[in-house]
DNA sequence: TGATTCATGTCAGCATTCTGACATACATTG
DNA sequence: CAATGTATGTCAGAATGCTGACATGAATCA
């Protein structure tokens, strides 16, 4: 088990791999409890900020396929934690909204995750924050601009 | 808009999921051809650094179970990429190495990678990239502090 | 108008990873 | 030396997410 220095350990790739790994286990721990998993609560808090999203647009929010968020909504539905009118007003997006029983549901949640990103924040300047926000966009806006819309 | 929740517009902690998740995707897209996933090529790059790693230690160094590197082990064991001693010089764990084989395949993934992880530090300079390297570590060390030695 | 293109919802099958459990090997401790 | 704790490899079953595919609604264009 020995952690000798090897410079696997200067990817910044890897590093951001490992934050991530790290965060969302913190955020899985927190939820658990509350029977919630860390997809579940994206979806939540999205339809919170965000009300009417479809649930194509909840997929692309919480970072999984239109498919794996169908199977979510379903299950919210049934759960009685969201509202999906039967027919879509316009095209085929059908509009998702929080029921009261959700928005309960959610604020356990969000108190839980708030304190993990206060954990995770702790020991930050207001500016190494707003550094670490331009950084990771300027990641993310790069490793978009190659990759063709794929 | 933003009552008392986690404002996904401003939180470090979902900028964090987006970069990940995008890196991600950048890595499947460019080892895809190479009929590699990303914990695969994981895996070779771990053993490729620090030959001998157990199946315990080679997880944790992907972030993911041991149970799912046991799988993936005994795949690449099939395949001719890694061999285990059938029996362990001490212990139970079982060291793996690279073949030769493995270290050809692993340095075609390492070109297409390092063109990924390029291209994601494209555009920062490099007080940026240390800096972001500071920031990540610091979220993890914050983030595991309070983790209970889990 | 009719054809094409694009985004969406949804079904089915498959892959990957996880949780739970058990036996084994070593270290620590009384 | 025996009991306990920790770490490991592995099997089994379940959960989760993905790819492929199809039909539908709307926008665009010839």
């Amino acid at each position: 088990m020995n952690q000798d220095g090897v410079d696997l350990e200067t990817s910044l790739g890897y590093l951001l791999k490992e934050a991530s790994s790290v965060l969302r286990s913190a955020m899985e721990e927190v939820l658990r409890p509350l029977g919630m998993s860390v997809t579940h609560y994206s979806c939540l808090e999205l339809l919170a900020q965000r009300p009417g999203l479809s649930n194509s647009e909840l997929a692309r929010g919480a970072f999984v396929t239109r498919q794996s968020m169908n199977v979510l909504l379903q299950t919210l539905e049934r759960e009685g934690y969201v509202t999906r009118p039967a027919a879509a007003p316009v095209g085929k997006a059908l509009p998702a909204r929080l029921t009261p029983s959700g928005r309960r549901s959610l604020e356990k949640a969000t108190v839980a995750v708030r304190s993990v990103e206060v954990r995770m924040l702790a020991g930050m300047t207001e500016a190494e924050r707003s550094g670490a926000f331009r950084i990771l966009q300027s990641m993310i806006r790069s490793l978009r601009a190659g990759d063709d819309g794929a």
